[in-house]
RNA sequence: GGGGGCGUAGCUCAGUUGGUUAGAGCGCCGGCCUGUCACGCCGGAGGUCGCGGGUUCGAGUCCCGUCGCUCCCGCCA
C-alpha cells in the first residue's frame, strides 16, 4: 500500500564519482559504456546469486544501483572460484575486474547497468550475512511493518525505501539552499526548554538539578523564532526536531520534523510569495513542477466547497449548501434540521449506477462519519430516483437538481446536520469515493494557500469558542470581542492534495495587543505573565513586524515520495503506539536513575517490557 | 478513550459446517547445472496456528480475556 513510490519522476541521485581506496574505486552505478575495457573495484552486497555451477553471476549492490558480476573459471584460480559458490544473500564484497560489454540478449534491459557486466579477477568477503528475514528485493511483497521496524537497518536497503530517503535528503538540501541563498540564518533553539502552548500534550523531562521540576520537549521553536526576530536576524529558518505527546496516525510521529521560518518587515503577501518561490524550489528536486503563484482560497471558501480546512482539488464533487433550495420544505428531517440551525449540503457525484448494497455501504460510511443519515438519490427527468423523492415537492426536486447541477443519472448525495458535522461528513465520503472510483489522475498535484482564517472557531462539543491558531497569530484588522465569529487572522496554510504541509502566520509584534488576544482566549494577565512573560517583555523592546511558517518535513518528502505514510521517509520511526520495535523504546529505567531525578515514587511498571 | 481490520512456516498468504497427519508460493539447506538476470531441475528441512482461559469426544476454526501491528474517530497543525 505505501510501495506506490512510481506516482511520479524521481531523477537519479547525482553522487559524486568515487574515489580510489583499497574497498572500491567506483560505485556499481558507474559500470557504464564509457568503462567497457577498464579495470574496476567495486564494493557492495550480493542481492542476488544465479549459480550455474560452471559459472556464476552475483548482482553486486550498493547505494547507488546493481551490476552484474560473472565469475568464470577459466579466468579465475580454482579456489577463487570455489569459495564464489559459498556467496549468499547479503554477503558484503570487495572486487576487482574487467568490465566488459555485454551483447544480444546477454544485455539485461531492467537496469541501468545492464549492457555491461565485471569479469571478477579477485573477489574478498568482507562479511558474511544471516539469511534476512525477509527479502531486500522490491519485487517481493512488502513484510509486515512490525518485522520491517525490528530490522530496520534491512529495511532500509530495500529500493523503495533508500529512494526515500535519498529524496528527503535532496528535499532538504533544496530548503537549505533556496533559503540560503535569500539571505536566512540558520539558527537552532533548545531542545530542552519550556511548555510552549501549541495545544498539544507535552513531552516532559525531568530535571535532575532542580527537582520537582521539568523541562518540556518542544512542540516547535515557535517563540524562540519571534525572540530572534526581536534580536535583529530578520531573516531565520531551521530544521527542527518537534516533540508531541498525542496519538499517532500515518501522517503523525511523536518526533517529527518541521522546516521552521520566520521573517521580519514582512506582511502577509510577501511571506506567501517567499514560501512559493521557495516550494517551488524544493519539489523541482522532487521532479514535481509548481506553477506560481499557488492558488488561494479562502477558509470559508474551502469549507464551502470541499468541507474542510485541507482541500484536496485534484478532482471535483464540490459541495453545495442547497438549504435555500428547501427553505420551505416540509420534509421533517431537512425541516428540523434547518430549524435548528443546520444546514442540508451534499454533492453530485456524477453518473453511476450503483446498486443497492453500494448504496447502502454509503449510508454506513457517513454514519461512521458521525451522520445521522444520508440522502440519496439519482436524477430522473426533472425528479428523482429515491427513496426520498416521495417527501420533497416537485420544486424543490428541480430547485436541488438545479443547486447541485445534476444531469440526468447523476447520483446525489446529501447530509442534513449542523454544519460542523455535515462538512465533516461530505468531506470524508468526497475523499472515500475519489480514491475508491479512482478520481485522481495520476501524477497531478494541487498546491494551494488557505487564507483568511478565523480566529475561532465554534466547537459545538463544548459549547465554545475556540482558536484555530496559537495565541501569537495577529489578527488581520481590528479586534471586536463582541463578534468573535468575524474575527480574522493573518493566518495561511500550505495544502498539498489534502495535506496540511505547513502553516504560519503574521504575529503579534505589539505586547498590548498580545496580552489582549490571551485574555480574549482566556488566559488572564497572571497565567500570561507566569506562562510567557518573556515574550512579552520582548515585545517591548522593540519588535519588528514579523511573521513566518513552519512546514511538515516529513510530509512533504511522503507526498514527494508518492507514499502515504511518513513513516516510509523516516529512517527510523515510531509504531502507532509509539515504540520503536528496533531499540525497543520506550523501556523502563533503573531505579538509581528514578531517585537521582526525584521521581523515585513513580512505581516502576511490570518487568518483561525491556532489560 | 472509542470503532474497524489483521495476527497460521523466515516472508507473503490459503485453510470449507468444529473432524484424520495444517497447506501453497517465495526464501532456506543439500545435489546437479558455463549465459543467467525473479536462472532452471531433483531432493530436503522448517509450525507454541500471537498469548491465556473456556465450550466440546474433538478447536487454527466457536466464546471470553489479553498482547501486538495497522487504519480511522476523538485528540493533534
Amino acid at each position: 500500500m505505501s510501495e506506490s513510490s512510481q506516482t511520479q519522476a524521481q531523477p537519479t541521485a547525482p553522487v559524486p564519482a568515487q574515489r580510489g581506496n583499497s574497498y572500491r574505486d567506483a560505485w556499481c552505478g558507474e559500470v557504464l559504456p564509457e568503462r567497457v575495457g577498464s579495470e574496476v573495484r567495486l564494493a557492495g552486497w550480493v542481492h542476488r546469486r544465479r549459480d550455474h555451477g560452471g559459472l556464476i553471476f552475483i548482482d553486486l549492490r550498493d547505494r547507488t544501483g546493481l551490476v552484474q558480476l560473472v565469475f568464470d573459471p577459466d579466468e579465475l584460480e580454482a579456489d577463487a572460484f570455489q569459495a564464489a559458490h559459498g556467496l549468499r544473500a547479503e554477503d558484503v564484497l570487495s572486487v576487482g575486474g574487467e568490465v566488459v560489454a555485454r551483447e544480444g540478449d546477454k544485455v539485461n534491459p531492467e537496469i541501468p547497468t545492464g549492457a555491461q557486466e565485471v569479469r571478477v579477477k579477485d573477489s574478498v568477503k568482507l562479511a558474511d550475512a544471516e539469511t534476512p528475514p525477509f527479502a531486500i528485493e522490491s519485487w517481493s511483497g512488502e513484510a509486515g511493518e512490525d518485522s520491517r521496524l525490528r530490522h530496520r537497518y534491512l529495511d532500509l536497503r530495500r529500493e523503495t525505501m533508500r529512494e526515500g530517503i535519498e529524496l528527503r535528503s535532496r528535499l532538504v538540501r533544496a530548503m537549505r539552499d533556496f533559503l540560503d541563498s535569500e539571505g536566512y540564518l540558520e539558527i537552532e533553539t533548545p531542545v530542552l526548554t519550556r511548555s510552549t502552548p501549541e495545544g498539544a500534550r507535552d513531552f516532559l523531562v525531568p530535571a535532575r538539578m532542580r527537582q520537582g521540576s521539568f523541562y518540556a520537549l518542544p512542540q516547535s521553536p515557535q517563540l524562540f523564532k519571534q525572540l530572534l526576530m526581536v534580536s535583529g536576524f530578520e531573516r531565520y529558518y531551521q530544521i527542527a526536531r518537534c516533540f508531541r505527546d498525542e496519538d499517532l496516525r500515518a501522517d503523525r510521529q511523536p518526533d517529527f520534523t518541521q522546516l521552521d521560518i520566520e521573517m521580519s518587515f514582512v506582511e502577509v503577501e510577501d511571506v506567501l510569495d517567499a514560501n512559493e518561490r521557495l516550494i517551488a524550489h524544493v519539489l523541482a528536486a522532487a521532479g514535481i513542477e509548481v506553477e506560481l503563484p499557488l492558488s488561494r482560497i479562502s477558509y470559508a471558501d474551502a469549507i464551502a466547497r470541499f468541507g474542510t480546512d485541507k482541500p484536496d482539488m485534484r478532482f471535483g464533487m464540490e459541495l453545495a449548501d442547497v438549504s435555500g433550495a428547501l427553505a420551505e420544505t416540509g420534509f421533517k428531517v431537512f425541516r428540523g434540521t434547518i430549524d435548528s440551525g443546520g444546514i442540508v449540503k451534499g454533492f453530485n457525484a456524477g453518473r453511476r449506477d450503483l446498486p443497492r448494497s453500494e448504496l447502502d455501504g454509503l449510508i454506513s460510511a457517513a454514519q461512521e462519519l458521525g451522520a445521522k443519515g444520508l440522502v440519496w438519490a439519482f436524477r430522473e427527468g426533472d425528479g428523482w430516483r429515491s427513496p426520498t423523492a416521495k417527501f420533497l415537492t416537485e420544486d424543490e426536486l428541480a430547485l436541488l437538481n438545479d443547486a447541485l447541477g445534476a444531469e440526468e443519472g447523476d447520483l446525489l448525495l446529501l447530509v442534513a446536520d449542523e454544519p460542523h458535522m455535515a462538512n465533516h461528513v461530505l468531506d470524508g465520503l468526497r475523499r472515500m469515493l475519489a480514491k475508491r472510483w479512482d478520481l485522481i489522475p495520476e501524477g497531478s498535484h494541487s498546491l494551494c494557500w488557505v487564507v483568511d482564517w478565523p480566529m475561532f472557531e465554534w466547537n459545538p462539543h463544548e459549547d465554545r469558542w475556540y482558536p484555530l491558531h496559537h495565541p501569537f497569530t495577529a489578527p488581520a484588522g481590528e479586534l471586536d470581542p463582541e463578534s468573535p465569529a468575524e474575527a480574522l487572522t493573518q493566518a495561511y496554510d500550505m495544502v498539498w492534495n489534502g495535506w496540511e504541509i505547513g502553516g504560519g502566520s503574521i504575529r503579534i509584534s505589539d505586547a498590548e495587543l498580545q496580552e489582549r488576544v490571551l485574555g480574549l482566549l482566556g488566559i488572564d494577565a497572571e497565567e500570561a505573565q507566569a506562562r510567557f512573560g518573556f515574550l512579552l517583555e520582548a515585545l517591548r523592546y522593540g519588535a519588528p513586524p514579523h511573521g513566518g511558517i513552519a512546514y511538515g518535513v516529513d510530509r512533504i518528502a511522503a507526498l514527494a515520495h508518492g507514499t502515504e505514510s511518513i513513516r516510509d521517509v523516516i529512517a527510523f520511526p515510531k509504531t502507532a503506539s509509539g515504540a520503536d520495535p528496533l531499540t525497543g523504546a520506550p523501556a523502563p529505567v533503573d531505579a538509581k536513575q528514578l531517585r537521582e531525578l526525584g521521581i523515585a515514587s513513580l512505581a516502576p511498571p511490570p518487568a518483561g517490557a525491556g532489560d
